[in-house]
RNA sequence: GCCCCCAUCGUCUAGCGGUCCAGGACGCCGCCCUUUCAAGGCGGUAGCACGGGUUCGAACCCCGUUGGGGGCACCA
């Protein structure tokens, strides 16, 4: 369905510039999309971290490839179980599903590289076996002795220093007790890539030291493990954070060397999404409440609501178009589409986005979304009774336009499922003032007699009553009725509220709401 | 300090040299509909950061300035 193949050609069309000086030293492998999710697992999941997900996901469906979900646990103090267990649940959810993967299995495992150690091992020594790699003795200190004494800012980092060093000064650096850190020699050529969402990138030769693989104590470190497993796992698009975008060029120094020890097939694509931010233009931190995924989840936004404010953030569908379903993201995506520019999260546009999403529901589905929402805030039992369900049935199309996100349906259908309704004040105050007492006896005068309780007697009865009768505008004749009964001034429809509330409770609120109302 | 990225309404974006006195959406404002509110319909508000080039012609290409963001670890 989604054939493209794997057709890049005509998706650099407007990004690749001619390149006539540097060389591009990286060959993208051929073959099907296979594109990757690599997430650590410590605390909470942020919204960033799923649009880069989705667009993963996205790219991969679009083109017909795979995507790939690594967890990288390799820092034991901060990861921890229930992160990991969340981030499968927050992709499950949001429907991101995964080809190969942690629980999926696959040809490239296993996913979680707390459990590649071996493999990492094996790699470097190849990197140093071959030159790639070479072994670095030198401490912090001394380096930034040497920029010093040399004039430089130490913040220029690491300075090569260890680059030839004889066996013999090996030797006698290890009699010291010191351990060596594995370091790569960086080429002296320009790195430059086509970025698939910015264009060419470069950077100049010299203007990277060379860095640290694995640590004195054996450790891998990401700059190293997450270039392994991408070429391990035949990863050919990587699109990442706009973070990793300085890395860059160390993971194409790096891949040169994988490839050329034969661990790599080539080097990937590489695409950097632009930040997700928060209020103002500050990079969304997980600390900012607007971040954190579970809040969406919990308000009861609906995951096609939420991917598709993801997907706008930073890609667009059509030139006036903004609502789509995720079938409709995966036919269109292009990434070659994508912005550079930050996007601000703005949970207003979020909210109408799912608003969309949530009234086109098909009601049955709708029902079944906000049901367990009513059921957790106690309003009904799990599973509703025969008559709870048959008033949630009633209520429920009339109940879906009204609302924003499925835990709405709490406050704006609580009244129907208690004995007594709770008068929000401000309602009350707004509603329940001069006038109100006169409007509620006569509805009260009304009601009470009615032979038939049905929507359309009382329909009838209130505005013989109300705008007849008392002579009112129908906006100040059904306000304060409105929120005697419901305790809202948003509520479904009146009438229909009423005829399901019954006879005895509506006119149990009006007298309610005529010893609060104050004339 | 050095390196890199980014720059269209308040916000997210469309724009790929002429079809743009710049289109859509959210927000906001107004009107209509109406049983309050919402939804829906209609209308309005508001933007190419600045300066130089290139070109017959620039929001679009180039350079610079300014502004914003990010990165410079034996974290990921």
């Amino acid at each position: 369905m989604h054939d493209r193949g794997a057709g890049h050609a005509d998706q650099h069309r407007r990004r690749r510039r001619p390149d006539l000086h540097g060389r591009r030293p990286m060959t993208a492998p051929a073959g099907p999309v296979r594109t990757r999710f690599c997430p650590s697992p410590t605390g909470l999941v942020h919204v960033g971290l799923l649009r880069t997900a989705l667009f993963n996901w996205a790219h991969a469906r679009h083109t017909g490839g795979t995507f790939v979900f690594r967890i990288e646990d390799t820092d034991a103090a901060r990861d921890s179980e229930e992160s990991y267990r969340h981030l499968l649940d927050c992709l499950r959810w949001l429907g991101l599903d995964w080809d190969e993967g942690p629980e999926v299995g696959g040809p490239h495992g296993p996913y979680r590289q707390s459990e590649r150690y071996d493999v990492y091992r094996e790699v470097a020594a190849k990197l140093l076996a071959s030159g790639h790699a070479y072994e670095s003795f030198s401490t912090n200190e001394e380096v930034d002795a040497r920029r010093r004494a040399a004039g430089q800012d130490t913040k220029l980092g690491y300075d090569n220093h260890d680059r030839s060093l004889t066996d013999a000064q090996k030797a006698a650096f290890r009699a010291e007790g010191r351990d060596p850190v594995l370091r790569l020699r960086m080429p002296d050529s320009d790195l430059v890539w086509d970025d698939l969402v910015r264009g060419e990138v470069r950077f100049a030769a010299g203007s990277v030291p060379d860095f640290v693989l694995v640590r004195g104590n054996g450790a891998p470190l990401y700059p190293f493990v997450n270039p392994v497993d991408d070429a391990l796992m035949g990863i050919t698009d990587v699109l990442r954070g706009e973070d990793l975008l300085p890395s860059t060029p160390r993971q194409l120094a790096l891949y040169a060397a994988l490839t050329d020890i034969g661990v790599a097939q080539g080097t990937p694509r590489f695409g950097h999404l632009p930040y997700v931010t928060g209020e103002g233009s500050k990079k969304l931190s997980k600390r900012d409440p607007t971040s954190n995924v579970d809040v969406y989840r919990e308000r009861g936004f609906l995951p096609e609501g939420l991917v598709n404010y993801l997907a706008l953030l930073g890609w667009s569908i059509a030139e006036d178009r903004d609502v789509f379903s995720t079938a409709e993201l995966v036919e269109a995506f292009d990434v070659t589409r994508v912005s550079a520019n930050p996007a601000r999260f703005d949970v207003k546009k979020a909210e109408a986005i799912n608003a969309t999403h949530l009234r086109a529901l098909p009601v049955e589905e709708f029902l079944a979304a906000v049901t367990p929402y009513l059921a957790s805030a106690g309003l009904v039992t799990d599973p509703p009774t025969a008559e709870q369900a048959a008033t949630l049935e009633a209520i429920a199309p009339l109940a879906q336009e009204r609302m924003i996100v499925l835990s709405d349906a709490v406050g704006l259908l609580g009244f129907l499922f208690t004995e007594d309704v709770e008068i929000d004040p401000a309602a009350a105050e707004k509603q329940l003032g001069a006038g109100a007492g006169e409007v509620l006896d006569a509805a009260t005068a009304a009601l009470h007699a009615l032979p038939e309780w049905t929507t359309a007697a009382i329909e009838t009865a209130l505005k013989e009553a109300l705008v007849e009768g008392l002579g009112r505008k129908p906006r100040q004749a059904f306000g304060p009725v409105r929120v005697a009964v419901s305790g809202r001034t948003v509520s479904p429809p009146l009438y229909e509220s009423m005829e399901l509330l019954g006879r005895e409770r509506t006119l149990a609120r009006l007298a309610a709401g005529r010893g609060i109302a104050t004339g």
